[in-house]
DNA sequence: ATGTTATAGTTCCATAATGGAACCGTCAAA
DNA sequence: TTTGACGGTTCCATTATGGAACTATAACAT
């Protein structure tokens, strides 16, 4: 399969994948919400080439993740900033953070806590449900075919890799 | 920078990138999760190449990511399965397809919808603090140095780019 | 007004990662 | 004993990436 394709399968990890799916991307995000907002300080702080960055961060443009505001008066130079649809990958960041502290972590402890306003403590973050509030895991959620995949099922608009998928899932 | 120097990084969102900063892995993950966990089936339903399929297999099980356990008496056929430290990926993978739910979905709705015990309703999974509860974004929630950084500030033990990165950090 | 530096890139080329087709070895069923 | 399924590996062409060198504009310094 072919990487552009990706951003047409139905499954919402695959599109997403589509826009962060790489080594740097998320990595650039991240700069981002730590400020980090210029063109040459992401590319000293992060040692990702200058060709490489230049190339994300139009694609993140392209994207509606971040936009281009310049800076100074001539107009010659720039950050970047969070639309809406970056600053929500926040969640997906500190779930990641997460994982990293407590499967990568070295004896030093965790490189960064997370405050947020309203809370004496340092944040731990788990997934909930908005519904219940029960933490969400493995053990005790399913996905289901919801109606996007039904929709398409019935339109017969599927690839034959999301043909497969589908016809392995309902067997289970 | 090289692509092995990402694991080595403090970052814990850096060390998560070296074991699925790819556009394949989470993929492969999420189908071990949707209990697609034989090498033929993963890569009919995802399209990958069976060459790309067995690096991506080899590194997740060398990473403690998946084990591999033969399902024949001959045992030379083998399923996936997820580790505690790959059932622990769970939490990424809800709130990625809930952004992508957010932001790349078409008009047929979400493909898949979750439901976990204990809840009628299809669960809308969010991030919140485990301490107090409240939801977790990027207005209310700030990183800190942590005690990771800081041991390693103290010894000198950084990269000139991580260097760059926590004297940017320290200005704001 | 002239040279120097900082920013934000682009161009070019060598190297690394990936996709796709073909091939291989083991086992199980026909 | 042959056939097919499974779980790969090998090989080669294509694509993505890293790194160095170069460019264009504006601000700053002399």
């Amino acid at each position: 399969m072919r990487w552009e394709d990706t951003a047409n399968q139905t499954c919402s990890i695959a599109r997403s994948m589509s826009i962060f799916g790489d080594r740097w991307t998320l990595l650039v995000i991240r700069q981002v919400f730590m400020k980090v907002r210029r063109f040459s300080e992401i590319q000293a702080t992060l040692g990702i080439s200058k060709h490489r960055l230049s190339d994300r961060l139009t694609r993140l443009v392209d994207d509606g993740v971040l936009e281009k505001v310049a800076y100074d008066a001539g107009k010659t130079r720039f950050e970047y900033r969070l639309t809406e649809k970056g600053l929500d990958l926040y969640p997906i960041l500190v779930t990641i953070a997460q994982w990293g502290d407590r499967w990568m972590a070295d004896e030093d402890g965790k490189p960064f806590v997370y405050k947020h306003a309203g809370c004496e403590n340092p944040a731990d973050p788990i997934v909930c449900c908005a519904d219940c509030g029960e933490p969400i895991n493995a053990h005790n959620c399913k996905a289901e075919i919801g109606p996007g995949i039904m929709a398409k099922l019935t339109r017969g608009e599927f690839t034959k890799e999301e043909q497969e998928q589908y016809s392995v899932l309902r067997k289970s």
